[in-house]
RNA sequence: GCCCCGGUAGCUCAGCUGGAUAGAGCAACAGCCUUCUAAGCUGUAGGCCACAGGUUCGAAUCCUGUCCGGGGUACCA
């Protein structure tokens, strides 16, 4: 168990006592951390919750209270009260000291929990077909996937990042039919466009790339068509993520359900079941039975399924692959759809509480003062590959994990690009590269890290704060596990690092004083640990320089 | 109409399982480099936390309603 938490233990339990001793009955207690330091470390509301009951100012319990705390002060060093109640903590400062030669020996490990030890996830983003190239609101997706993965990663998960999509339906269909077009027209034949069909320039590149390897001499409904055209669009997305680090270990996509008769197999299970029907020539999914507000079709009048059914079976498929725990992360425009499968894994006995399903919001393109509705369709869009080499991976990532996911999210291109040498994330790699070359600059006048330290030399102010934020990081880690948002852990860097500049503007860490410049060497390193643990798991670069 | 998100500084956003003076970056203004990286630090200015009620000792945070923006509500994915 962490020190903090058997530190709040023995608050509570002492609280316990202290209310015994007073005759008062025991209430739950919360001890929460103070945002403002001039309260100490930690306080407890207790004193507000006990007024009502025994018809007390809050100010006089906490003081009643106080008195009859018995803490061991090398633990606690102080215990204050203030209005209008709270009774506050103060923890000692070699509790905070002892924090360097914890880090530094635990290292990577620092901060990790085990909870997720001997547990498989899963987890599922991107998911886009391959009808054209990603586009930045992908990549919103692919970022904050990648980073969720890493954080169950980083809890002992072994994870398995997925990528699902369809190639079997209708958009398919269109994709190469729009190909199709192209190709005619370039020959010179007035085929229209589908409607509906992908009018991007990439299709005259797929068109390029046919014509080259295969003439111009092939039939409408050649299969080439699409095959050359879903290669091609295939790699190009396999390329974009590569290019901002995210690497799926699996490919799945919906053929396999048809052609291993999962999806057959999953319509029996439902008929079994008495909740499908037909109607209007079509197959319908009786959702409304189950407090849903309307039925659903699972297989259109033309034969054809709706998406909805290879993603049961898809669903289905993972549960049975027997994962503790399946993450599926979809873009807002999922928000109405996926209960269906859950409705469905549900009727078929599938543990859902298994699924987390994540849904973010989505990017809003704004370009010369203007929104741009994104569509792939309609070849308007702005591609997540083009960002990233307008700012570089780091700067994507980072951007994109900065920011909440269930807030939408302006995307100002403009801006992207002025910024980019601005951006916070080099503010952050700054102080990790700034560490390194403290320490090279040390190793250079024969100091070098030592585990021999005096950690009672680390009083300054500036030091301490920095102290206490390392002390942060576990907790930021179990909170990322439980609500599975990255958000936090970079919000958590960005404090951390302004700690450091703080401090390096204040203390300087290689001087005559050799003690003092071991203690502060050690306190740099943790700082270093930390910073790169947490770089590590949003995907970014930890440079030694910049 | 119904459902899901959001509305916090001029701009982009944190903070939201209730707590004590609401934060950061950018933009504006004023300072700090003979000393380990100024991609940094310090200070000033900037807020009826959309609005109105409610719950509470206490609300940016929870509840209800209104307004504004985005998305969904397909036999598209």
């Amino acid at each position: 168990m962490r020190l903090l938490m058997m530190i709040k233990k023995y608050l509570i339990q002492s609280l316990l006592d202290a209310l015994h001793h007073l005759n008062i009955q025991a209430e739950p207690i919360h001890i929460a951390p103070t945002k403002n330091p001039g309260f100490g470390d930690l306080s407890t509301n207790l004193a507000f919750s006990l007024s009502k009951k025994i018809g007390e100012q809050p100010i006089d319990i906490a003081n009643r209270i106080k008195t009859h705390l018995k803490l061991d002060p090398g633990l606690i060093q102080e215990i204050s009260v203030s209005e209008p109640g709270f009774i506050n903590f103060q923890i000692s400062r070699s509790y905070y000291q002892g924090l360097p030669e914890q880090i530094l020996k635990e290292g990577q490990l620092y901060g990790r929990e085990t909870e997720g030890k001997g547990k498989t996830a899963n987890v599922e983003f991107v998911s886009a077909n391959p009808t054209g190239p990603l586009t930045v609101g992908h990549g919103r997706q692919a970022v904050l996937g990648d980073a969720v993965a890493s954080i169950l990663k980083w809890h002992g998960y072994d994870v398995t990042r997925e990528y699902y999509y369809n190639n079997a339906g209708r958009q398919m269909r269109l994709l190469r039919q729009s190909v199709e077009a192209r190709y005619f027209q370039e020959l010179g034949k007035d085929i229209p466009l589908p409607e509906g069909g992908y009018k991007g320039e990439y299709i005259r590149d797929i068109v390029q790339i046919i014509r080259r390897k295969h003439g111009d001499k092939l039939h409408a409904d050649d299969i080439i068509f699409q095959k050359e055209a879903e290669e091609h669009i295939f790699n190009n997305i396999k390329s974009s993520l590569e290019k901002i680090g995210v690497k799926h270990d699996r490919f799945t996509n919906e053929k396999m359900y048809y052609e291993n008769k999962a999806i057959d197999k999953l319509l029996q299970s439902l008929k079994q079941s008495d909740l499908i029907y037909e109607s209007e020539g079509a197959t319908w999914f009786k959702t409304s039975s189950i407090g849903k507000s309307q039925d659903r079709v699972l297989i259109k009048s033309t034969g054809e399924p709706t998406y909805r059914l290879p993603d049961m079976a898809y669903h289905q498929d993972k549960m049975n692959r027997g994962f503790d725990l399946i993450v599926d992360i979809f873009g807002a425009d999922h928000v109405d759809t996926y209960p269906d499968v859950l409705s469905c894994l549900d009727v078929l006995h599938y543990d859902t509480s298994k699924i987390k399903v994540l849904i973010h919001q989505f990017v809003t393109l704004i370009e010369a003062g203007k929104t741009v509705k994104m569509s792939t369709r309609e070849g308007q869009f702005i591609t997540l590959e083009n960002l990233i080499n307008e700012t570089g991976p780091d700067v994507v990532r980072y951007f994109f994990i900065m920011r909440g996911m269930n807030s939408h999210l302006n995307f100002d291109m403009d801006t992207a690009k002025d910024q980019s040498d601005q951006n916070p994330v080099y503010y952050l790699q700054y102080a990790h590269a700034r560490i390194a070359n403290i320490i090279k600059h040390g190793e250079s006048l024969g100091y070098t890290l030592n585990t021999s330290f005096d950690p009672a030399l680390l009083v300054h102010s500036s030091e301490v704060d920095l102290l206490k934020q390392l002390d942060l990081f576990p907790i930021v880690m179990d909170t990322a596990l439980e609500t599975l948002e990255p958000q936090g852990i970079a919000n958590y860097l960005q404090s951390l690092a302004a700690h450091f500049h703080k401090f390096y503007a204040v203390c300087r860490v290689i001087t005559d004083d050799k003690s003092l410049s071991q203690s502060r060497l050690a306190l740099i390193s943790a700082v270093q640990t930390v910073l790169a643990n947490g770089l590590r798991i949003l995907g970014i670069q930890t440079p030694e320089r910049m």
